[in-house]
DNA sequence: GATTAGCACTCCGCAGCTGCGAGTGCTAAC
DNA sequence: GTTAGCACTCGCAGCTGCGGAGTGCTAATC
């Protein structure tokens, strides 16, 4: 079943040779190019061979070999060799993420749009998945007679706030006690957790005006807790893939459009996938309109805990080897500078 | 040069006609269908005269009529009537505009959403501009050491946060007299105008503590004032333009889409348009990849006051009644929804 | 036994042709 | 002014034939 030194190389040579050209290559064209010094009609008989294991197809009798998923697979696996990015790629990167680094979701989508740019390929970023964040600090803040600010500070440096409409009277003392024990109560605790086991009563006081705003409050709280649970999901480069030949026919583009057009879907099986550096080649995704796609993410860290994702989506026939060095240099990165913006000591207490 | 009374009524009908299937209509359909009581020979001379004047496309000889931008124009102008909806539709639009409030993107991206799918087509929603909004307080929130959370608040409602990192030692009465301070300086005055006048010493103090703290904040309040600025767009139902005959070739598709991805341009564009709604008919449009689309804006208000805007594109044979309509109603629904959201008495002071 | 040259064969893509259907424009009659 | 009739135009779908690319097989060669 193992093949052989000789198959090896033509497998790899049928797959470069597609990957840049993306038409069947056929016998001749491999010993012309690749001297490996045998002649076409060896090659035709190895070709056959590697067909009859699953590393080629044939679109037609007359034509030439095309790589199979599990070709792309092996040289995914084995083969590829990994491509160090160049010193100016690296500046490239470095200087284009620093760029902008005033606000998380917009560095966030700077990335996806540089990834795609670099890679001519469709990407995705995606901000971490929040659950696991804890909370630091609740704030109320006065706006006028009916309308206060919740503010909800996490640990990892995430901070979200929403204006609510309260319609009973308050003080600002009040809102001070009241902000004081939500933080008393949820500090230090994760998201899932005050979501899951609050209890309005929590906060409960005897004095009568404090309970009334506490519960006016709490709903719009555990709503926005929950609103700080979604991951958001940029996309950029998606008329990339009007560049691919595999992408030629309307109803393909269309499809893989429709696909990443359903965001929370997307979003979905996105974080079903595991750290690090993943490939997924053709068949292997679960996504029909991606049964002929390569989707590769990568993950980065926020404060080295949270785990967002970063994705790039393009035809089977791919340069897996740059992408992957691209993806992994690029995530690197994302992490060491979210390090930065959050602070050493986060977890320290208020 | 004015147009029959029957050279109307047969205009009307081939728009009608062509609207609805998206083929050239010939002269006896319109005799058999829209009984003018003439024969298709009668048709056909007013047709070649409609033609004349530039109400009417020949695709080829043997080929129906096609409607041209003018006859769109005029259509739009004169002969359309209103369409009111019907008291579904607007029970849906309502639900589905308040089933998201809790915060103001997400809303209106909804919106766009729920206006894709209504009317099949492109849609995009941008938030307002807000460099008329005008300041309500400034505030500084201890988070540790080296940070410090800057939050700006908006009469719009508008409230914006930044986690920045501070260099210079603080205590929290110094941010509570730095808070104030700006709060005091930059009180009811709009975004633009405190980015062009605000010098950094409005805020100098003698105490040498708190001016070293000043400028570190300044600069970062800055920035984010500049932030605040930036418009955000949403598109939705891009896909939708693959339902359309006119777009089904790929590269029509493709430069659409490809309009559509460069925001920033777009974003800009759209800011150039006036208020209320305005319908622009193929030609009439400035970007190229437009020239064979129609664009339908609306603006809605926040607080009565900002003004952002909400679009459909589609191709210029597009059920303009209908469209208009919907978005009249859409409109008018979330600038009353953002009305009370932000409250009546937004305006005064702290 | 592995490699190679030679050749028949397959199949795609393309260009050119044909017939059909839809719709016009014109003319002559009403 | 309106209409019937008819020749004419054009796009489209389907067919045909051809050239090119590449295979698979066989028989000769190393």
């Amino acid at each position: 079943m193992d093949l052989s030194e000789r198959k090896l190389q033509i497998l790899q040579a049928i797959i470069t040779d597609y990957v840049q050209n993306a038409e069947p290559v056929g016998s001749r064209s491999i010993a012309k190019k690749y001297g490996l010094g045998v002649s076409p009609a060896t090659i035709r008989n190895e070709m056959a061979d590697l067909e009859e294991m699953g590393y080629l197809t044939h679109p037609h009798t007359s034509a030439g070999r095309v790589p199979s998923d599990k070709a792309y697979r092996l040289y995914v696996d084995d083969l590829m060799q990994k491509r160090n990015l160049t010193p100016q790629e690296k500046r490239i990167i470095n200087e284009r993420l620093r760029a902008n680094m005033n606000e998380f979701d917009q560095t966030i989508q700077h990335a996806a749009a540089l990834l795609s740019e670099i890679t001519k390929l469709a990407s995705f970023a995606m901000t971490p998945q929040t659950n696991q964040d804890t909370l630091r600090f609740v704030r109320l803040i006065p706006v006028d007679e009916h309308a206060i600010i919740l503010m909800i500070a996490a640990n990892s440096g995430n901070v979200t706030n929403t204006t609510l409409r309260v319609n009973v009277p308050y003080t600002n003392e009040a809102l001070e006690i009241l902000s004081k024990s939500m933080t008393y109560n949820y500090q230090g605790r994760t998201i899932d957790d005050v979501l899951k086991n609050a209890i309005i009563h929590d906060i409960g006081s005897d004095i009568e005006a404090l309970s009334a705003l506490a519960n006016s409050v709490m709903p719009n709280f555990m709503r926005t807790l929950e609103d700080m649970l979604n991951v958001n999901l940029y996309m950029e480069g998606l008329t990339n893939i009007f560049n691919i030949p595999e992408y030629s026919s309307m109803d393909r583009a269309r499809s893989f459009l429709e696909l990443m057009s359903r965001k929370e879907e997307f979003t979905r099986d996105m974080l079903e996938r595991g750290d690090g550096v993943i490939v997924t080649i053709g068949e292997e995704n679960v996504a029909d309109s991606m049964k002929d796609c390569s989707l590769i993410t990568a993950t980065y860290h926020v404060d080295g805990k949270l785990v967002g994702k970063i994705g790039v989506i393009g035809p089977t026939r791919m340069k897996y080897s740059e992408v992957t060095s691209i993806m992994e240099y690029l995530t690197q990165n994302l992490s060491e500078s979210f390090r930065l913006t959050s602070g050493k000591d986060t977890d320290s207490n208020e």
